[in-house]
DNA sequence: ATGTCC
């Protein structure tokens, strides 16, 4: 496959064979990933090949191979042109995301309560596969509250204040999301794990803001530099996961009655204005919502931690997802087109002046959280205008090696001191966990990041850099 | 990512 160098910050791949638009790879020379490791290149090029796709089959330079999608891709497709909506275009974990809150407090003052409120987190925050969660939802019936209201829902429950709906993507819930279309199944596994973090790379940090970029625009987000923050990265847990198993296999067999051939079964898609396409996307908001609910009550219960410690607790900064598809309006060919945008680790990214964004953003951007691998930076950017892939932008660092590859190579108790070192506090579920996350696995975030403003992606607000990891 | 195979 022939791969044209655009710019340094974009590859493109000429439409060949079944494919509808070119590949469009947002990478540099050192981020494209190596065709004998990493076929995340084929997987843009068959992306390319759905019914409805227009631009192009984009992906993000935190690329890598996922479940028939690469990881870091983005697709819209026309819905009123055939497109489809493929859950493989989405992921397993149905909305994860990131929630960054901030302290009224200061890294110095953090040093003196380290002990405390990392020993109140490892009390307060579930983790690990299958071990409980902060909220218990009385059954069935208040989670189908909770799948309709998502965050919304948890704050009139009591678990938030109204800032939390306003800094949330969406005010807290997604529209149009159908419990009737989630499985027993699904039920079963998501009713005790709304407030938990998962494992894999999920986590909460405490972090502190490292470098500012623009003074401006992180104030508007709520930022300071020196200030303390909390980072929670989690999504959907067994609920998400369980919804994407049973619509792929729905899809898998619709297919070949709408007469759709993919190059890879993992490509299973239905028309959006199908019965299994509107089931599959009213099951996953449904997901969206537990999502944010999730993160909602997981903030409120690291707020707690910090309150009784510290004195001051955590405002809410932004909560975005970056596994979701979205049914939005852009203007393609001159045209304005309603389109199903999947966007699989890449993060919605709206540029100042967005009518979606809430009114003390609007002129900033929309915030864009970054979360880093463990023990290394994660940033905050911000929207840019002018579009580039359907407003979007990359989510985090990206692995370069396999979890096994990784569990191979790296020692815990080396992991643990070169942490320790770095004046980074660990409360880790598992030791085997820790390994597989170690830094080497990842790719470089800070060049992810250049590359992605270089690229017209987005702009850099915010350094932060680690103090404290909570990790599944 | 995931009761890491119903």
């Amino acid at each position: 496959m022939e791969l044209i160098e655009e710019t340094p910050y974009r590859f493109r791949i000429d439409r060949h064979g079944e494919m509808r638009v070119p590949g469009v790879v947002f990478v540099s020379r050192t981020l494209l990933p190596h065709p004998d490791q990493d076929r995340s290149l084929d997987q843009v090029a068959q992306v390319a090949t759905l019914p409805g796709i227009v631009s192009a089959s984009y992906a993000m330079p935190d690329m890598h191979w996922g479940y028939g999608f690469p990881i870091g891709g983005v697709a819209a497709t026309d819905v009123h042109a055939d497109g489809v909506v493929s859950p493989g275009g989405v992921g397993f974990d149905i909305s994860c995301g990131v929630r960054l809150l901030a302290a009224d407090l200061d890294r110095h003052e953090f040093a003196r309560v380290c002990d405390q409120v990392m020993n109140g987190l490892d009390r307060a925050i579930p983790r690990g596969v299958g071990r409980g969660a902060v909220w218990s939802l009385s059954g069935s019936d208040e989670l189908d509250r909770v799948l309709r209201g998502g965050a919304r829902y948890a704050v009139a429950q009591g678990h938030g204040v109204q800032r939390d709906l306003d800094r949330c993507e969406d005010g807290g819930a997604v529209a149009d999301a159908d419990p009737t279309q989630v499985s027993q199944r699904a039920v079963e596994r998501g009713l005790g794990q709304v407030g938990s973090l998962g494992s894999g790379n999920h986590f909460l940090e405490v972090q502190a803001v490292e470098e500012v970029y623009d003074d401006q625009v992180a104030s508007a987000f709520g930022l300071r530099p020196g200030q303390v923050c909390v980072m929670i990265h989690c999504g959907s847990r067994g609920l998400g996961h369980q919804i994407c198993t049973d619509h792929v296999r729905v899809m898998e067999k619709a297919m070949t009655r709408y007469g759709i051939h993919v190059p890879d079964r993992q490509l299973a898609c239905a028309p959006v204005s199908s019965p299994e396409a509107q089931a599959y996307l009213g099951a996953m908001a449904a997901a969206a919502n537990y999502a944010r609910a999730n993160r909602q009550v997981l903030g409120e219960a690291a707020a707690a931690v910090f309150r009784a410690a510290t004195g001051c607790g955590l405002d809410l900064v932004y909560d975005i997802s970056h596994n979701l598809a979205k049914i939005e309006e852009h203007e393609v060919g001159g045209e304005r087109r309603t389109l199903c945008v999947h966007r699989k680790g890449a993060t919605r990214a709206l540029p100042p002046g967005h009518r979606a964004l809430p009114a003390d953003l609007s002129a900033a951007g929309q915030p864009v959280l970054i979360p880093g691998s463990m023990g290394t930076a994660s940033y905050v950017l911000a929207g840019v205008p002018g579009g580039g892939a359907f407003h979007s932008t990359c989510h985090g660092a990206g692995r370069v090696q396999s979890r096994h590859q990784a569990a191979k190579t790296v020692r815990a108790n080396n992991l643990l001191r070169e942490l320790g070192q770095q004046g980074i506090a660990v409360r880790g579920a598992s030791r085997r966990g820790l390994v597989e996350e170690a830094p080497v696995a990842y790719k470089d975030v800070s060049e992810v990041v250049a590359t992605a403003e270089g690229a017209g992606l987005c702009r850099t607000i915010a350094r932060l850099r680690p103090l404290g990891v909570v990790k599944g």
